[in-house]
Formats: structure tokens, C-alpha cells, sequence
DNA sequence: CTGTTAGCGCATTCAC
DNA sequence: GTGAATGCGCTAACAG
């Protein structure tokens, strides 16, 4: 009856040891038969004494489920997602799941890299933040599997996405801009290729037409999304006549390259120009103006989307979504980097 | 010989399509045994009709390895986290592992729940940036777990341990302000419970004794790590007599609530205080003004780490590991936040 | 070189 | 209520 002290147990090792039959301590892990109290008090003191945890592992295989989600992101640095996977991983941990965390580095080839280390692995669904010409949704059609498009949307996907209203907070930020008087309002739209951004320049372009602003062709800039983008559309808008009173950006990393441009050129803010930006955290409020910018429910999306993702894992075949698509609202936070125009 | 159309398929399903046995799939797979390159191509055809990726669950259990590695971070919306994160997942990516990513809210008990859920899982091996009164340290040793320690270090860690080394960063960070004239120097210590506090406090120290400098216990801040905790701590200080011409923080959190405090009392920076923090980031450079820090080598820590517990995984038993501790030079970025004294 | 076979640890019928 | 037996998909002997 002696169990040699290992670095594993098995369940056969809990059983001998409680002096019962394996399918005994099974019954009483998952509760799916029922145990008399004593015995039941008898498995639970040999799992206790081995530091006994069942083999996930062999339970999966067992089982065909792994209670692991992938969630795959273009760039875990970029402040915006680890907050969206905070929210995931808190309510995957609440329903037992845990999350297998993959960065794509905004390559569609190592993202669907990704997708197929993941699928290897059986996990029970994926959250996706997908790159520019993803091919992910075509992957995920083709073996059935379930799946969710977080913040970056394909325009193809009938069901299992969840983003921001990027329409209605793109025409929130313009619409303030005009409101304080602004005219001549230029927007650095970020990638087009990224829903994101093609939604908030249609959200631009709807306010604009609304307020019956003309929006020039100069004062629209897209293309690239990272820092130095935002520096060089800086650049090219301060040499223009007449120079927009007012800039717009579509993400954080085009923003502080837009600001580093201004900065350097001693363009003063907001009175000489006013900018809104994408994307909010703490640090806004510290810079010199503080910044208006909007924010987004980020860790509610990461929440929200696991438990879409829930509900498609857990539906069966031909059974309808309570939700396709969730869209959330943002919030335009107004600070002093925004103000009448001239 | 036709297959049916299925979600998944297995490895019989490859070998009869293949017209060959279970063992040959398996040995193409694994090159573990020679086959020959017609029947080779036979079964890579097979596997490509199929889109059959190998199951590594099954695999995992029969191989008693699963190829995943665990991260538990006590907040991945601190921006130093998702840096080191990411030099763990572009290691671990290209050493074919996988990252399950946990966060335990700096609660301990959150930690071991983690802790328990990834050896269930059958993770290779973990690492931890432990929290305050974790329990990881013992865990580990009972159960002879690969584990390496990042950023914070338990003190009893005989091996496995890789972090900045903070005593020297502290001191560099210290001696920057003596150099600058300060004398009456301020720290705010953060939470003496973990490790990079600790040291950082220790460098402090160091630095003061070698320039015969006092420090005055009023002029010692400890505790908290949260912004709310900087905030206050800013106005403790403001309200001594004599005032710090200079405070040195010790993360970045603590420093974001000490700029709110002395931007309140509209204390001017480096006027009339100057300030050090830690962690640095792109934001940095943009604040009014632009804040002096310590950078870490982020996401060298992540790789390293990773590289640190593939020698722990993969030793044999006794053997010795080539390096026990690593510990990472930090930079001072020096900017406009500290400037000479009075 | 190739195929047959025996488990990895567990959940789940199925008899008792 | 309980235990013995089967197999999830794969790898690694082993025998040919």
C-alpha cells in the first residue's frame, strides 16, 4: 500500500492509496457518479496527501476538450491589447479556461503560423486580433473552428466579432473638433487595410459631410501606423497652405509621432493646432497639453468576447448566436490639446 | 481507401490515405526513423489533403512533455510586462513552445491558483514574476518544478533567477541626482516586500553613504506601489521642512501619482524638485517635462529568462546550470526632469 | 526500411 | 455504489 514519493501521481496511485478503484477517485473529481461520503473523504485524503492534480493532459485527450482559448494579437507592447487580454484572461480563468497567448507582430504569415500551432493543439476556440491580409477567416471556415475577431474585424465575417462602434467614436472625435469651430481638419487614418481605421475614417468622413465640411485630399493621410508615420504626416501637413487647424489620428503610435513633429517644429497646441487621437491611458493626462483622445472599453472587449467565443464553443450545430456581432461604445475624453479654432 | 470528410482527422486516417501504417506517418513526422522518399512524399501528400496536423495532446501524453511554458505576471497592464512577455514569446516561438500567459492581480493566492492550473496542464516549465508573500518559491521545491524567476527574485532562489541589476541601477539612478549638486534627495521606495524595491533601495543607500550623504527618515517613503500611493507620498513630502531638492522613485506607477501631486501644487520640475523614476517608455520623452529614467532591458528579460529555464528543462539531474543568476544592466536615459541643485 | 503492438492517464460504458 | 475493461491519438520499442 506504500506509494514510492515521486514527482507525479497518477490516479492509480490515489486509488491504491485510498483503496479504491480508479474509476472511484474519477467519480469523485468530476461528480459525475455518485460516492458515498466516506469513501468519497477517503479519495479527497489521498489527493490531498500526494499533492495530486489531475493530468490535464490526459483528461484532454480523453475528453476532446482542453479548456484552453488562443488569443493571437499583432503586438502585445502596443498598450491597447494587454489590457484587452487582461479582460480575457479574467473571465477565462472564471469559467476554467485558461489562454494560450500568441503575438503575430502584425505578420499575416506568423499569424496564421500561430493559428495552426493552436489548432495542433486542440485549444477550444481562438481570439483574434487580426493583421493586415489575414488570412485567418478562410483558416477558420475551412476547419470549422470557433472563433472570435476582437477589435480588427474581417468585413467577410457573418458572425463572432466584437469591436468598438469605430464609426460612431471616429464621428464623436471629429464632430468635437467641430463643434469648437474647426474648418479645415486633416485626419492621419492609420492603416486601411485594418477595420479600425477604415471605420473611424468613414465615421471622419460622415461628420465632415454632416457639418458640410469639405474634406481635401492633402489633409487625408493613410498608409502607415507606426510612430515614425505619425512624424512624417506631421511634417507634410505643417508645410501645407492653408495648414489644417485641427488633426485627427486613428491610432496611439501615429499620435505621439504626430505630437514629436509638432514638438520639434514648436507648433503650439492647441493654439495653433488641435489634435484628438485613439486610444486613451493614464499617461494622456500628464503630457504637455494634456491630451483629448478617445477610449475604449478595452478590457470589456477582451471580457465580452471570450464569452462570445462561449457561446459559439458551447452551441450546437445549426443553433443561432444570441449576439453576432457586439459593438461597444467608446468615450472621448475631452482635455486641453483640443480648443476653439483661431 | 476514401476518407471521410471530417473536422479532424488522425494519423490512421494519413496512413490509409497514404496506403501505409500508423509507424511510417509517425516516423515522417518525427524523422526519427528513416523512410523512404517515395512512400515519404506519399504521407506529406496525405497530410496536406488532409490538413492533418498531428494532435499534441496525444502526443503531449505520450511523450510526457507538452511543449508550453507557463508566464505568470502580476499585471500585464503594466507596460513593463508585456515587453518582457514578448521576449518570452519570440524565444519560446522559435524553440517550438507555446506561452500560456497568467496574471495574478499581485495577489499570492491568485498566484498559486495559477501555479497549480499550469502543472495540472503539464507545462514544461514556468516563469514567475512573483508577487508579495507568494508561496511560489516552496511550491516549486516540493514539487521539483522547472521554474525561473524574472524581475522579482525570491531571496532563497538558490538558481534560477534573472532580473535588472537593481542595486546598481538604484545607484546610478542616486548618483545622477549627487552628481547634480542635490543633497536633501528623496525616495520614494515602493514595496519593500519584493525584490526590485528592495535593491533599488539598496543602491540608494549605497550611493548616499559613498557622498557622505544623510538620509533622513521623513525623506524614506515606503509601502505602496499603486499611483494613489505616489500621489500621497508627493504630499507628505511637499509639506516637510526642509523640502528634497530632489526624489528618486522606484516604478513607474509610484512616479505617475508623484508628477500628479507636484503638478497639483504646481511644484516646477527640475526647478524647483527634480525627479527620477523607473521604467522608462515612449511617453517618457513627451511629458512637460520630458522625465529622466532607468531603462530596463525589457524584452531581453524575456528572452533570456526563456533561455534560462530551456537549461533548467533540459538538464539532466545534478548537472550544473552555466549561469545560476542572471542579473541585466539598466541605462539612465537622462532628460529634463533632473537638472543642478538649488 | 516497415508494420504490429503496447501503453501514456484518464473518463466512461457496462456488468455486478 | 462500485470496479473491470475499453480506447482517446500518438510514439517507441520490437520483430520482421
Amino acid at each position: 500500500m506504500a506509494i514510492k514519493p515521486r514527482a507525479k501521481y497518477t490516479m492509480r496511485d490515489v486509488a491504491r492509496l485510498a483503496g479504491v478503484s480508479t474509476s472511484t477517485v474519477s467519480a469523485v473529481i468530476n461528480g459525475s457518479v455518485p460516492v458515498s461520503s466516506a469513501r468519497a473523504e477517503k479519495v479527497r485524503a489521498a489527493m490531498a496527501a500526494l499533492d495530486y492534480h489531475p493530468d490535464e493532459v490526459a483528461r484532454s485527450l480523453k475528453t476532446g476538450r482542453t479548456n484552453v482559448v488562443g488569443v493571437i494579437v499583432p503586438d502585445i507592447t502596443n498598450a491597447f491589447y494587454p489590457e484587452v487580454v487582461r479582460g480575457v484572461e479574467e473571465a477565462a480563468g472564471k469559467a476554467g479556461y485558461s489562454v494560450l497567448l500568441c503575438d503575430s507582430s502584425e505578420d499575416a504569415r506568423t499569424e496564421e503560423k500561430h493559428l495552426n500551432t493552436l489548432f495542433a493543439r486542440r485549444v477550444d476556440g481562438v481570439l483574434l486580433a487580426c493583421c493586415a491580409h489575414s488570412t485567418a477567416y478562410d483558416t477558420m471556415v475551412r476547419r470549422r473552428f470557433p472563433m472570435v475577431f476582437v477589435d480588427r474585424v474581417p468585413a467577410a465575417a457573418p458572425e463572432g466579432t466584437i469591436a468598438t462602434d469605430n464609426v460612431g467614436s471616429g464621428a464623436m472625435a471629429a464632430r468635437h473638433l467641430i463643434a469648437l469651430g474647426h474648418e479645415r481638419i486633416a485626419m492621419l487614418a492609420g492603416n486601411l487595410e485594418l477595420s479600425p481605421h477604415r471605420d473611424r475614417l468613414e465615421g471622419f468622413r460622415k461628420a465632415m459631410q454632416e457639418a458640410n465640411l469639405p474634406i481635401r485630399d492633402e489633409y487625408l493621410i493613410s498608409g502607415g501606423v507606426q510612430v515614425q508615420d505619425g512624424d512624417d504626416a506631421g511634417v507634410q501637413l505643417l508645410a501645407l497652405h492653408p495648414r489644417p487647424t485641427a488633426i485627427m489620428v486613428s491610432n496611439n503610435q501615429l499620435f505621439l509621432g504626430l505630437l514629436q513633429a509638432l514638438e520639434r517644429r514648436q507648433v503650439r497646441i492647441p493654439e495653433e493646432v488641435s489634435v484628438v487621437g485613439f486610444d486613451d491611458h493614464v499617461w494622456n493626462a500628464h503630457f504637455h497639453p494634456s491630451l483629448t483622445a478617445v477610449a475604449q472599453a478595452t478590457f470589456e472587449m477582451g471580457r465580452r468576447g471570450f464569452e462570445l467565443l462561449q457561446h459559439i464553443m458551447g452551441r450546437k450545430p445549426g443553433e443561432e448566436l444570441p449576439e453576432k456581432h457586439v459593438r461597444l461604445e467608446a468615450e472621448l475624453r475631452v482635455r486641453n490639446s483640443t480648443g476653439r479654432a483661431g
